[in-house]
Formats: structure tokens, sequence, C-alpha cells
DNA sequence: CGGGTTCGTGAACGCTGTTCACGAAGGCAC
DNA sequence: GTGCCTTCGTGAACAGCGTTCACGAACCCG
């Protein structure tokens, strides 16, 4: 149909009109009235594509969370052998967990307002399935090499865990880039996320 | 003066609305016109007594502050003595580490509302100094059981590693009682806290 | 009691996201 | 081609927000 191409023409320019005002002064500065504007169309036409901003909003984190994914796949390392790892293996899985960490900390360091916009956006209602689905992709980077470091968890636990060490990496970058607590500069905040997660490493690896 | 102290009481009535308020529905529900009539005062006599909405909010969590220093005194301990600590000081160290951040988060769970307003409010201008004074004293509640653990550090490196032992404590509270990645009961979220800042203390320990 | 100053008042301003009656445009039968 | 029906974008309008400011009341002082 004609029609829905013209709507999916106009979705991709919703989108991507908004990822460059997001990206670029950040998602205080979305409003609908200049959407409209920049992508040339009625200001009603937006809610044809979108219920309402909200869902535009997560359908623009949700390209930058693949964008975040292409960053970390460089610092993987691979799934773990079955039997136990040598302390070398070891040695490596908590080495990667530090580069993700870092690899995080880069990632927010040089985007900044995109990265911003996957947290401050504040959810109404639930979030759909196919954002919860992405998120819980992207944390078996971080399950990875915790197998190898802790391989006696439960599946349930190393999830769990993986959301904790996320939840605390992510506490350091967030307090630490933005102005409300401390404003660090991203070396001092690498070497902190190095003592940090370092020492968390160590401390999960001889904390049977 | 006669108008000085109406001033006076209009600013605590504001306050202690806007307190209640934010404690019983969250910082989103707080509108100026609610508050001018809850306190039965004009809409524009709000900005007689603050600059902005920002500035009242503000106060309001300067009380949120008092009221969390008062939580965590109880799981204090004393000044380091000068001279190299035993293991059994060290290890009661590592421990108030641990205790401080379920302190944190106890008290996150207990006062939500209050609690999300500290960080959920954005900025626009900078902090005012009395904001930021609060926040450095509540930090030596951090160093001082670091100073212990750590007695090699100087000062800023110290406060440093502070700041960032509390970022990463806030990320778990954060995160984990958010909705936004997960929601995880308070035990849970517990338990959590005391394997990671478990595995922090040891790591930070034996970590030269 | 008059005159000057100071202060609260609330309608109004500018901005926001969202809606909806309306008119234009597309598709279809004849 | 023509008439009709449906479908869809349009943008004025709505409700709500924080903030302002001309105005009138209330106070202080001589």
């Amino acid at each position: 149909m004609r029609n829905d191409d013209r709507r999916e023409r106009l979705r991709t320019a919703l989108i991507d009109a908004a990822e460059a005002t997001i990206a670029a002064e950040g998602l205080a500065a979305l409003k609908a009235r200049d959407l409209a504007k920049e992508v040339g169309c009625a200001l009603g036409a937006i809610y044809t594509a979108f219920p309402d901003l909200d869902a535009l909003i997560l359908t623009v984190n949700l390209r930058t969370l693949a964008l975040f994914e292409r960053a970390i796949t460089a610092v993987t390392i691979a799934p773990p052998p079955t039997g136990a790892a040598s302390p070398a293996e070891r040695a490596a899985a908590a080495d990667t967990l530090v580069r993700l960490a870092v690899a995080y900390l880069h990632f927010a360091a040089e985007n900044p307002a995109r990265w911003r916009a996957l947290f401050q956006h504040r959810i109404t209602h639930a979030l759909p399935d196919w954002y919860l689905v992405e998120q819980v992709r992207l944390f078996r980077y971080i399950e990875t090499p915790l197998q190898v470091l802790r391989p006696g968890l439960g599946d349930r636990e190393r999830a769990l865990l993986a959301r904790s060490l996320f939840s605390a990496t992510h506490g350091l970058v967030s307090l630490g880039l933005d102005e409300k607590l401390m404003v660090l500069s991203e070396p001092v905040l690498r070497g902190q996320i190095e003592i940090v997660v370092g020492a968390l490493g160590r401390g999960l690896a001889e904390g049977g």
C-alpha cells in the first residue's frame, strides 16, 4: 500500500530527527513541534506514527543500545570451555569485566546525550517486551566472564550478579560524569573504575 | 519585623507542604498551584519565598539528607587510632562499609519518594554551596572506615575512592529499586549489596 | 489622618504534549 | 470520467505547567 509506505517513511524520518536532536541537544530539547517542523509534517502526524513521544524516545534508545553493543563486542571473550578454568583464564575473565566497565564509561563519555537519554527518560507505562529482550541480551556480555570467574553460580544467581555488577559500574559512570555529585575527567574516572571493578573481581574470585 | 516573620512562616509552610507532597506522591506531583492552595497563599507568593520551585525542592532535599544522616549514625565506627590497624580493626572497617551500604539501601526503601527526589531532580543552575557542604560532610562517614582499610591513601585519593564506593552502591540501589532495569525485593537487593560491597572490601584490603 | 512604600494577588504569558473536527486526498464501482 | 465513500493528515484548540507583573490592598511613619 502506498499509505503504509508513507507511514514507514514518516516513522524513520521521525526517529532520525529525534535521534539527531537527542544526540546534539539532549532529551530535554526534544519537542513535538520542532520535530514536526524538522521532518516537514503536521504536529498531529507524529501521533499517527507513535502513540506518544515516549514511544519515539524508546525507539531512539533502542538504536543507542545497538550502537553500544557494537562498542563492546571488541572487548568480549569467548564463551567459557566446559570444565574448570585455569588461573590464567580466571585472570582474563576478571580483566574482561574491567574492560567492559571501561568500555561502558567510554561510550557514555563519547555519547553523553544519547547515553543520558537511556536513563533520564522516566517511564509511565511498562517497558515493551522488545526493549526488555534487548536488555537481557546485552547482559550476556557480563555473564560470560562471570561464568569463568564464579563457575559455581546457578543461572539465576549469575544473571542477578551480572545486573549488580552493571549497576555498580553504572553508578560510577553516572555520578562521575553527571554534574550533580562531582564532575570527573574521563581518565580519573577510568582510574576509579579500574580500582573498584578490579577490587570487585579479586574479591569475587577469592570469596567462595 | 512583622514582614520578615510572615516570610519565614511562609517559607517553612511551603517546605513542609512540599516535603509532604514529595514524600507521599513523589517529585512529579509537586505543582505550584497545588502548593499555593495547600498553604493558603497566592500562586505568586511562592516566588517571594523562593526564586523558583527548584530552590524549594533543594531545601526539601536538604531535609532528606539530614534524615538520612540520622539513619546512618547508628552504623558508624569511631575515627581510626593513629598507627597501623590490627587485622580485626580492618575487618571491622570492611564490615562498616557493608553496613553503610545496607543502611543506604534501607533508607531508600523506606523513603522511596524522598530518596528519588534527591537524584530525579535535574539541575539547571549550579548547586548552591550550602548543599555541596552537606554532601562533603556526609562523605566522611565513608572516608573513616576507608582510612582504616587503606591507610596509605592520601586525602584526595581517599575522598575520591569514598565517592566511588558511594557511586557503586548508589547504582546498585538505584537500578535495583527503580523499575527501569529490574525490580528487586529489599532482601534480595541486600544480599547483592553484601556480596558486591563485601567483595569490594576484600579486594581493596588485599590489593596494595 | 495623609502619603509613600512595600507586598501579596491572580490573571495572563509562553510553553508543553496531546486531541479531534474538518477538509483534502485516495480508492473503488459503475 | 464521475460520484461516493473511506481514510488520513492537518493545525487550531485544549488542558496543564512554571513563571511573571500590573494592580490594589495593607502597612509604616510623620
